[in-house]
RNA sequence: GGCCCGUUCGUCUAGGGGUUAGGACAUCAGGUUUUCAUCCUGGCAACAGGGGUUCGAUUCCCCUACGGGCUACCA
């Protein structure tokens, strides 16, 4: 019998949410839609001490402006809930405590100074692994070495106790994640982890588990760091009696740094000079601030396009995919084994395909911003016809601005380079000829400006090419750009007359 | 250290027992253009190494090397 597939992306809220952790909801969101099944946002907040405030709003702030939103969450509800670990600390008490009965998990009492201890002498003895585990249980203070009545008025007086699982000594533990195969593990190399912690809190491993189980998650899709921990949960899974729901492993590929040395960490953001947070964080306790992609200007679906693409590909040359198209071409099989390395250059080469594909109005709203915040009147017809003469040019919605204010305003200056090399006085005379010419021009279409200047040229005598630089400069106060004659259509006659001739003034005068 | 996972151009990857090992980003060169960018064309560039298995291995198996992850009362 086939289940409704069930997914879920369980971020924990302790800081703001890492681009790997993105793409583990994107991998998610995209299985559940593929087969119109659910996709559950579960909030392991398990451990208090971690817990940041603005944590568990920044997540879903995030998958609200990619477009991945959970159908069943701590926003939206759902028959499963409460979908914030903290709020069902007593489910997992029950579950425990059917565990301690089955024998395979225990009562443990030892203080931290002893759990140290315990392993700096197992270090002394060279023991490979020093951990709590079959052997060293036998020497600390639990439920399986201590009298029963000291157990149970430990218990009573209210004495700090964590629940520990009870590892088996030796078993192999054979699991099928479906990206790696078969993965073979030794009871004996595991230990015995905790399930309950002294706060009474369980801990990540148990809390999942019968999570997963009661919520009814079909694939358990995270991150390949989650991969040694695997053969613990699928333990768990058999001695509650489970086996048969136990949802499919699918272990992604690591997301490391682009110098090939480690995880991807917050760091790499300020080393490297990209984001690495899908969207601005404010710190709450260093106060500090640091901007997202979707700050620096990386369109959501061109995010999603290049996230979707490290560590899954779709098996032929596409590249460019709606999310329609990644639902629909989606699949584990077709995930990757290792571990990817995150290429800023390219995720800038999908934001610029992305901004072609926007409508000119939609890309008008960014300048629309800009100017407003710099008090430049404008007309929105106008704005457009800009956004659409720089749309080939720009990779971000910042470059419209960049690039397009020179449209609205006079440049504050001249590039002095560009002066000493292509602003000779041949040209500058020519130039002031030129104006009257432009002031009579009866049409200011960009054709009319360009026929004009030709004849005037050919008449000087003088190369187009020489030209247009001195006139760009005396417009735009330097020699890159959009279309000239595209440009002057849009600043419009008067304006352009009067750059050109303030540009002569100026220049005059800085030149002599 | 122990355990687990991985390894095709610089990067993301396709492929798969016999291929000129394909694409994209980046990069380089040429072209278009009034400049820069775009765009077009082309170039450079990879199966980690060693053993097997096989007529044949980049592809299957083993080992080594390298890389990565985990090794908490964190997730």
């Amino acid at each position: 019998m086939e289940r409704t597939i069930r997914v879920r992306f369980a971020p924990s809220p302790t800081g703001p949410l890492h681009i790997g952790g993105v793409r583990t909801a994107l991998y998610n969101y995209l299985l559940a839609r593929k087969y119109q099944g659910q996709f559950v946002l579960r909030i392991e907040d398990t451990d208090q001490n971690r817990f940041v405030p603005g944590a568990e709003k920044y997540i879903l702030d995030t998958l609200q402006w990619l477009g991945i939103e959970p159908d069943e969450g701590p926003q939206q509800g759902g028959p499963f809930g409460p979908y914030r670990q903290s709020e069902r600390k007593d489910i997992y008490q029950e579950y425990a405590q059917r565990l301690v009965q089955k024998g395979k998990a225990y009562y443990a009492f030892d203080t931290p100074e002893e759990l140290d201890a315990m392993r700096e002498r197992l270090e002394a003895a060279k023991i490979a692994s020093p951990q709590y585990n079959a052997i060293s249980r036998e020497w600390m203070k639990n439920s399986l070495t201590l009298p029963q009545e000291e157990v149970s008025s430990r218990l009573h007086s209210g004495e700090p106790y964590v629940v520990r699982f009870k590892m088996p000594h030796k078993e192999t533990i054979r699991f099928y994640d479906q990206v790696r195969g078969w993965v073979k593990v030794e009871t004996a190399t595991l230990d015995d982890k905790v399930l309950i912690k002294s706060d009474g809190m369980a801990t990540y491993h148990l809390a999942n588990v019968v999570d997963d189980y009661l919520m009814q998650t079909t694939h358990v899709i995270r991150g390949e760091e989650w991969l040694p921990s695997a053969p613990l949960h699928i333990l768990l899974y058999q001695y509650f009696g489970w086996e048969q729901v136990m949802p499919q492993f699918v272990h992604l590929p690591i997301l490391l740094k682009p110098e090939g040395h480690g995880k991807l960490s917050k760091r790499d953001a300020d080393i490297h000079g990209f984001p690495i947070f899908p969207i601005g964080w404010h710190d709450p306790i260093t106060k500090n601030y640091t901007p997202g992609f979707r700050e620096k200007g990386y369109l959501p679906e061109a995010l999603i396009n290049f996230l979707a693409l490290l560590g899954w590909s779709p098996g032929n040359n596409q590249e460019l995919f709606s999310k329609e198209e990644l639902v629909d071409a989606f699949s584990i099989e077709r995930i990757g084994k290792s571990g990817v390395k995150f290429d800023i250059q390219k995720a800038n080469w999908f934001n610029q395909q992305y901004i072609r594909k926007k409508s000119d109005q939609a890309l008008a709203s960014y300048l629309v911003v800009e100017l407003e915040k710099n008090h430049i009147p404008y007309d929105i017809q106008q704005v457009q016809r800009v956004c659409h003469l720089l749309k080939e040019r720009a990779t971000f919605p910042q470059d419209f601005w960049i690039e397009g204010q020179v449209l609205f305003q006079p440049p504050a200056t001249y590039d002095i380079d560009a002066i000493q090399k292509k602003w000779t006085p041949r040209l500058h005379y020519a130039l002031e000829n030129f104006v009257p010419i432009l002031q009579n021009l009866t049409s200011f279409a960009a054709d009319k400006i360009k026929e004009a200047l030709i004849t005037f040229l050919n008449e000087q005598e003088i190369k187009l090419n020489e030209m247009m630089p001195v006139i760009r400069i005396a417009l735009m106060g330097k020699t890159a750009g959009p279309d000239l004659m595209q440009s002057m259509e849009i600043i419009g006659q008067t304006e352009a007359v009067n750059r050109i001739k303030a540009a002569l003034e100026t220049i005059e005068i800085s030149r002599s």
